[in-house]
DNA sequence: TCTCAATGTAAC
DNA sequence: TTACATTGAGAT
């Protein structure tokens, strides 16, 4: 054991390299060590064995983190390939496969398990060193890192500390008694609910038990191809999910939409697994997060329910992966490591030989290019689950106009002053009455949230912008504050027109917020809650008003995307979409596959049971092929028409792309960066000749942040080509002088 | 000559 | 990215 070892050490730090160290241990790949790095000290993960090489001083590990490895194969496997792929310093990457906790934290502290407890309570005296166990956890549950370790010294040798770990009988983690805490409450939680019973599961009809069959026989067969479930909303695809994970023994991952991840929707997968299930969410603590997690690393529950990160996990025995809304842009993380969580979730899979199954409504097209192809397996399920029609969609046509502007007079603003120019339209009005009097409910969606869009000076036509990025204010608050949806600024109006006195202030616009309040006043006795990003930050309240909703305690509730996703609101017939030309005018080419998509998802919440649904899409455009598609539930018919635009313009899924971009505060900076890299295009292209290099341009939303951008867009089919050369770029580019910063992100999911 | 902040640079 | 060394302008 006191050789000499060389290791390989991932360092958390922008370097796309590895470093060696010596060490008198041999270590396993994954333990983390603490080793001196430059002038100072940092944590690495040990990736494996090193042959070290002629010339460069050696350090040594100084010291040993963990006991056995906190990383899995299969979770340094999967950080290699994603370090590959999205081009990414591998110690950054296996910083960010780790929750927040273990990053952040500075203590860590040692605390012994019930497990512990139990083995020396009945043998003190059959190990050396259980009672050396015993004894220092006589008075306390838990030790800060250094002080167990100096209490384990003078008891027996630091040995027992591994020894101990592997056992399970105690263990580091970065909060005090996290786990004991966290899984009581997690008990209680469950047994709150009433769920001490699991339920049973639904008949499927003949075509869910033909495709699920179907999904089990291809599996059989060891054809581990990814699995696409191509279902319309209200087709069921839930009770199959429910029912595959049923048929298989091991452990469970079901990825959704952060946005989906309400308690209504985790609730169902508890009912049906009582106790098995574990569920992660932004909203966690971090010190709750661990806990979720440790509990899927130790197999102590089957299932776990997360957004995009939840692909990161350590499993004890993961059999099968699910990654429902497939198509959800969600998936995709747009700073620091630039992954998408679904195609993370099929390299897992195919990494550890283990089935995948993809499910939508409303399937990406590069999903969907892959059914076609043969690469997924495909299967369909066209018809919902009740028998149901799919509900008729009608696009109501009203005149740009209708986005009246409105007055902002000094501190009192808008009012109701002129709500018979509202912007919705009275069609609109009249069947939100009609439903109102049948005693049924309805959604109405403005793809926007905030009171007004943006408020513009008439007399010198300047729009208020972020004054750190280049997008207007957003109208929140009645009209009382301003706030950039992109750096989330806040200011008030009173600030802005005590700035320019001279100023005449007019309200362009609408979202959900002022939606809302026409609608309260249009109907003075309804029900109306509102339901957006802005409310739903805190949890607690989004849980509330959508149970509120859901037990018919609302009758129309208003808010942006949020309302589209996966909800099941029994009665609810009228689903109403205000403001969609936005969405679709969006200058990317994902605009149409958006629209389409919000089109689809928003009609799959009206009229999921007994009672008729209708959907009503108010729009300036009457002749948009992607709004027709979408009136007629028609995704084949868009996919298309969407994938002959998609290869005629050469875009995705007939290419691949990697976005560059650099930003930087001083605009000269940002200048002579752009100037190098048109030269090193000018001298490098010809060694990429299968790629195209669009750019250097400034992206439509040019300033974010206070951070002025530059990006250009690499284009091409050869994927192994299109890394060769963001590598190429990054090793050319690596030291940027200044605040200059590099972002490459892979397939990427907005040009904005 | 000293001090502090801006700028540069290597990292096993 | 980080921690430091180097540089340079102003302060003592």
């Amino acid at each position: 054991m006191e050789d000499v070892h060389f290791v390989e050490v991932a360092i958390p730090r922008p370097l796309m390299k590895v470093f060696t160290y010596r060490s008198n241990h041999a270590l396993l790949p994954g333990v983390r060590v603490k080793v001196p790095f430059g002038q100072g000290t940092e944590v690495g993960v040990i990736l494996g064995k090193a042959v070290p090489v002629q010339g460069v001083p050696i350090k040594s590990v100084k010291e040993v983190l963990d006991g056995e490895a906190v990383y899995s194969s299969e979770q340094l496997t999967l950080a290699q390939w994603l370090a590959h792929y999205y081009v990414h310093p591998i110690g950054e990457v296996l910083k960010a496969m780790l929750p927040a906790s273990q990053n952040h934290s500075k203590k860590q502290y040692v605390s012994i398990t019930p497990k512990g407890r139990e083995s020396y309570l009945e043998s003190t005296l059959a190990f050396v060193g259980e009672s050396g166990l015993a004894q220092i956890f006589k008075t306390k549950n838990s030790y800060t890192l250094e002080l167990f370790k100096k209490k384990l010294g003078l008891i027996e040798s630091q040995e027992l500390f591994a020894k101990w770990q592997k056992l399970g009988w105690i263990e580091v983690t970065s909060h005090s008694q996290v786990k004991t805490r966290a899984s009581k409450s997690r008990i209680a939680q469950t047994e709150e609910a009433g769920m001490s019973g699991a339920e049973g599961a639904k008949t499927l009809s003949s075509r869910q038990a033909e495709v699920k069959q179907g999904i089990s026989t291809q599996w059989e067969q060891r054809d581990l191809r990814p699995t696409l479930l191509f279902g319309v909303t209200g087709a069921g695809k839930t009770e199959i999910y429910l029912q595959l994970i049923a048929a298989r023994s091991g452990q469970v991952l079901v990825m959704v939409p952060e946005i989906a991840l309400t308690p209504q929707m985790t609730m169902v997968f508890e009912k049906r697994f009582p106790g098995q299930v574990a569920v992660v969410h932004s909203a966690l603590s971090d010190a709750a997060r661990w806990a979720e997690l440790d509990r899927i690393r130790r197999g102590e529950c089957r299932i776990l329910i997360g957004p995009r990160s939840s692909v990161f996990a350590n499993f004890a025995d993961l059999s099968f992966i699910i990654v429902d809304e497939e198509h959800d842009s969600s998936y995709k993380q747009t700073v620091g490591l630039c992954y998408q969580g679904r195609d993370t979730a099929i390299v897992r899979a195919k990494q550890e030989g283990i089935p995948i199954l993809l499910g939508s409504a409303t399937p990406s097209m590069e999903s969907w290019q892959n059914a076609l192809s043969g690469k997924f397996g495909l299967f369909r399920l066209e018809e919902r689950v009740s028998g149901k029609p799919l509900p008729e969609v009608k696009l109501i046509k009203v005149a740009s106009t209708l986005t009246k502007a409105m007055k902002i007079s000094g501190l009192e603003s808008i009012e109701s002053e002129r709500l018979d120019e509202i912007p919705i339209s009275e069609e609109v009005i009249l069947e939100l009455a009609e439903n109102l009097s049948r005693g049924q409910q309805s959604i109405v969606l403005v793809n926007r949230r905030g009171y007004a869009y943006y408020i513009l000076d008439f007399k010198s036509g300047e729009v208020i912008q972020c004054p750190s990025c280049s997008i207007s204010l957003t109208l929140h608050g009645r009209s009382t504050r301003l706030h950039c949806h992109y750096c989330g600024y806040k200011t008030s109006v009173k600030s802005i027109l005590e700035k320019n006195p001279n100023g005449s202030f007019v309200a362009i616009g609408y979202g959900s917020e002022k939606a809302h309040e026409i609608l309260k006043v249009k109907f003075p006795l309804a029900r109306i809650g509102r339901l957006d990003s802005d409310i739903a930050s805190d949890r607690k309240v989004l849980s509330e008003t959508l149970n509120e909703f859901r037990q018919g305690n609302l009758d129309i509730l208003v808010g942006t995307q949020i309302l589209a996703k996966g909800h099941d609101f029994p009665n609810v017939t009228l689903v109403v979409l205000l403001e969609v030309d936005q969405l679709l005018n969006l200058p990317d080419f994902r605009a149409g596959e958006r629209t389409f998509q919000l089109l689809v998802q928003a009609a799959g919440r009206a009229g999921r049971h007994e009672l008729p649904g209708r959907v009503l899409v108010q729009s300036t455009k009457g002749t948009s092929p992607i709004l027709h598609a979408g009136l007629s539930h028609d995704f084949p018919g868009f996919v298309e028409a969407e994938l002959v635009y998609r290869k005629a313009f050469q875009y995705p899924p007939y290419t691949r792309m990697i976005a560059i971009e650099w930003s930087s505060t001083q605009n000269p900076e940002l200048d002579q960066m752009t100037k190098s890299v048109e030269k090193w295009l000018d001298q490098g292209e010809l060694h990429f000749k299968d790629l195209k290099f669009l750019g250097p341009t400034a992206p439509a939303i040019e300033m974010v942040r206070g951070r002025h951008r530059m990006a250009m867009v690499v284009v091409g089919v050869n994927v192994a080509s299109l890394n060769r050369a963001a590598r190429l770029f990054l090793e050319d580019f690596s030291i940027l002088k200044g605040d200059l910063r590099l972002k490459v992100d892979v397939d990427p999911v907005s040009l904005l």
